[in-house]
DNA sequence: CGGGCATGCGTTACCGGTAACGTAATTATC
DNA sequence: GATAATTACGTTACCGGTAACGCATGCCCG
């Protein structure tokens, strides 16, 4: 019957017989106003059904924006997916809106959707990872706002990071491999062709390796996404090409469930003739047949102080610059 | 050196000596001005690095906003993964960005969030399921913005709608389990007391059971989220209570493969004691030791129907209120 | 008792685009 | 050749909030 009913600032104004900077005020919780006109205005709120406009305050000379982007390299990850979510819902708790992206690992991508999200004038960012474009470097750096790069621990963030140690994390693991009297082993990952924190994780993984008299005897990168179609082939690639190896550890863990899946299918044994380590930490790893030897990545706890760092800056508060999110290699029962 | 560079429609149209609002022209490539003064403008902007603003654009009384809305169940599901990834990639690639959310499957949370979208005033939403509560439809109608309804078929869309029969998907693999001879039927699945799309496909499966003259034998409804430990637990809770059953449809195919986990733990063959299908079509469903059977959902062609069917609307062309994306049903070793 | 100050408002300007409208110059039409 | 239509702009107003500022009133205190 009645049209939409924009109710605006200036309805509730007229209705509580003040003016719209009052309305305003009392809804900001800001100063300057009675406790009395306080009551009147939020029952006129609540009566006419008033809808914010965080356009117009996000516009406005204040610059007033609630809205963060972040952007992640794909949605189709169980890892990236928690972490998106535990980011929202804090930054949803905290009175923060967001704008999110994918970038499918290719820094240029990343750029692109920077600059569309620069142009709806963000509070603040989150990005995954480490490396950035020149032309990002430039944008955020125009765009004065608070960043937090997540994922990758980052000494010298641009603004603030938390994260954890992909390094620390392959070494860890290559130390687990040696324990259990693996000697010959490989190295199973995906997206040869970009920067991923799996790359970074395999040097410290070969670090380890050679720090114990030892080296990596094959590495296997592949070209596609990471999955568990990327695992199988890989498994099959490197065993083939190199059937003396004893153990293998893949970037994440559906390329090792993938990879187990074939080297099962193959007769051999894990750990018997092959180890198998993932890394990520996802639920199907444990309920393999065989646990899985893997790293687990909190991600909620992650998104959620990635989330509140942000906030932090926003509001002014102090907050640290780099915070570490401590990670726990998992040992199953594949090496 | 330089600070920020706000260079906005002002700066553009004085180094090209022309009018703001003949930039805006140019730039939104809307007739009314010469080659000449396009090629002044364009120059110009490409010079000072002009970023568009499109706070002010969507805020003005033009209302011209880019903004799209997307919400989804969760993000840690590979299926709404992939369809977020075609609705973004296709809506970026068609100059609108999005705006995206997740409601874990509660219709009030879902009304939270548009509320909040609808702050920011979008052109166009897109939701997941049939479900909605009276606030959202109350809303919904006030931002009178085009709505694409996807996931679930929906004949009398508020809008428009792109998705598939769950029922349908339900039935389907319940005649193809009564022709592979299995008869003492359960299914299990999760988040039991919402409103699931998987509730749908149950309904489905038990009415193809009873046209058949059958039933089915069991149902298992577990609380928690949908993923291989609840498969797990789930094919674990009903074949305790009910040892006699011969075949398992499980809510999806995380589901069904933890479920086959701990079936086969338990030393029971597959499909010889026990037949099992899943849904959704995940990579992992290919790679088990059996193939699993299970219907595959072409996600990416969701996604980017539903994206298309959007911008379609939002440019005035026409297009079908309701858009049906074909499933298939593959028959694994399972069964 | 008068000056300083806090309190509780209203007024004005402004953010950066875009719709609507006005207008001069050019071109088309009869 | 006079009038109408079109082209290529410029001008103005406006979207809905918020910062900055102004201005009464009341109160405290020396």
């Amino acid at each position: 019957m009645t049209k939409p009913s924009k109710a605006g600032l200036e309805q509730i104004a007229r209705a509580a017989g003040v003016s719209k900077m009052t309305v305003s005020r009392v809804l900001r919780d800001a100063s300057g106003f009675s406790e009395d006109t306080r009551a009147r205005v939020l029952a006129e709120v609540a009566r006419l059904g008033y809808l914010p406009n965080r356009l117009a305050a996000a516009f406005g000379p204040g610059k007033t924006s609630t809205l963060v982007g972040v952007c992640v390299p794909r949605f189709t990850s169980q890892l990236f997916g928690s972490t998106l979510e535990a980011i929202n819902a804090n930054l949803t708790r905290l009175g923060y809106q967001t704008m999110i992206g994918s970038h499918d690992q290719r820094p240029d991508e990343e750029e692109s959707w920077l600059r569309s999200l620069a142009s709806w004038q963000p509070a603040g960012v989150i990005l995954v990872g480490r490396h950035h474009t020149p032309g990002t470097l430039t944008l955020l750096q125009d765009m004065t706002v608070p960043i937090v790069e997540i994922w990758d621990l980052n000494t010298q963030p641009l603004d603030t990071s938390v994260g954890f140690s992909h390094f620390d994390n392959g070494y860890e693991m290559a130390r687990h491999m040696i324990r259990r009297g693996k000697r010959r082993i490989g190295y199973v990952g995906a997206l040869a062709n970009r920067q991923t924190t799996g790359r970074t994780r395999a040097e410290g993984f070969s670090a380890a390796l050679r720090d114990g008299g030892n080296h990596l005897t094959d590495l296997e990168m592949l070209h596609d996404q990471p999955g568990f179609y990327a695992g199988f082939y890989g498994a099959e690639t490197i065993l083939s090409r190199n059937p003396k190896l004893d153990a293998l550890y893949f970037q994440d863990d559906e390329m090792a469930i993938g990879g187990m899946a074939w080297i099962t299918r193959r007769g051999l044994s894990v750990p018997g003739d092959i180890g198998v380590a993932g890394w990520g930490g996802m639920e199907a790893a444990s309920i393999q047949s065989r646990r899985l030897t893997t790293t687990v990545i909190p991600t909620t706890r992650l998104g959620k102080t990635a989330a509140e760092v942000l906030v932090g800056r926003l509001r002014g508060d102090p907050v640290p610059d780099v915070t570490v999110i401590p990670t726990r290699l998992v040992p199953g029962e594949t090496v």
